[in-house]
DNA sequence: AGGTAATAGTTGTATTTGTAACTAACAAGG
DNA sequence: CCTTGTTAGTTACAAATACAACTATTACCT
């Protein structure tokens, strides 16, 4: 209840985060939305599916900790624009693989180009141990859970 | 185009920042939220206001880099909670000074000390150094315009 | 087999947000 | 003063999100 010196706000790692996230996030998504009309949720599912390959919705939820239902819709709208196509699995029918279509995956290695470009940007004047430090506690940060 | 094995775009900046983030939102979230119905725009405006003292909306919106509707809003529900009170400026009648009800300093302090703790957690096991360094390369990031 | 529970994914509804347009008050140049 | 432009803050409407309820399918247990 007494003020505390000793704690600035200012300072407090989730207002940090949060903030450097979103300027982060601003610049880039510019690019997908201007250049391919995608929404953030759509442009993570693209990259999951980009890097691994065929997945379900449910493997991308537990790999990007997203909640199913981004994932139903963007996955929706990916396969209207034709960038990613459905399969049921015959052995479940319940689920669905995943799969870039010939046109998602120059749309991936586009955007993905572009991210390295802009990563290089962020980090532009930082020594290599240094990003790399930082990458490592965002990913440690991140996988806190609870 | 071609593939480029030298990115990986799991380790992509923006990408990180955002699940460091949310993540660690989530847990601060609930508090502000559960013990006071809160939203975060209006635990950052509050906790704005317990920092600096008297402010306008658009002061804040200057430092938090929130945009003017949020922040409209955000005040709105403070003031209706009597968190804060607003007056209009004589010399000026369209800027109205925000101030902290004793209220609202109260739910303040409890939450900046709540945050002490759960910023306190976040670094665990992290030596201050680091914390020191990860919190300015944040700051960096932050600042970052266009 | 039959009933209950669990899982994959979708849809509905209430909130929240973003964008743009708006009102009100002031400022500056003629 | 009077027009034009700017700034503070609000409001309206479209888009996005969260949360809960839903369908369909499979698994488990007796």
């Amino acid at each position: 209840m007494r003020d505390d010196p000793d704690f600035d706000v200012r300072m407090f790692l989730p207002y940090l985060l949060n903030q450097a996230a979103e300027a982060a996030s601003l610049e880039f998504q510019n690019v997908y939305k201007d250049r391919y009309g995608m929404l953030r949720n759509e442009w993570r599912v693209l990259f999951h599916l980009g890097i691994y390959g065929r997945m379900t919705a449910s493997d991308i939820g537990a790999r990007a900790q997203m909640h199913k239902t981004k994932i139903s819709r963007a996955v929706q709208r990916l396969a209207e624009r034709r960038y990613l196509v459905r399969t049921r699995d015959d052995s479940d029918r319940r689920v669905e693989h995943l799969d870039l279509t010939k046109m998602g995956q120059k749309v991936y290695a586009d955007l993905r180009s572009t991210a390295r470009d802009y990563d290089a940007a962020l980090v532009e004047g930082l020594p290599t141990e240094d990003a790399d430090r930082l990458r490592s506690q965002l990913v440690a940060l991140a996988a806190r859970r609870g």
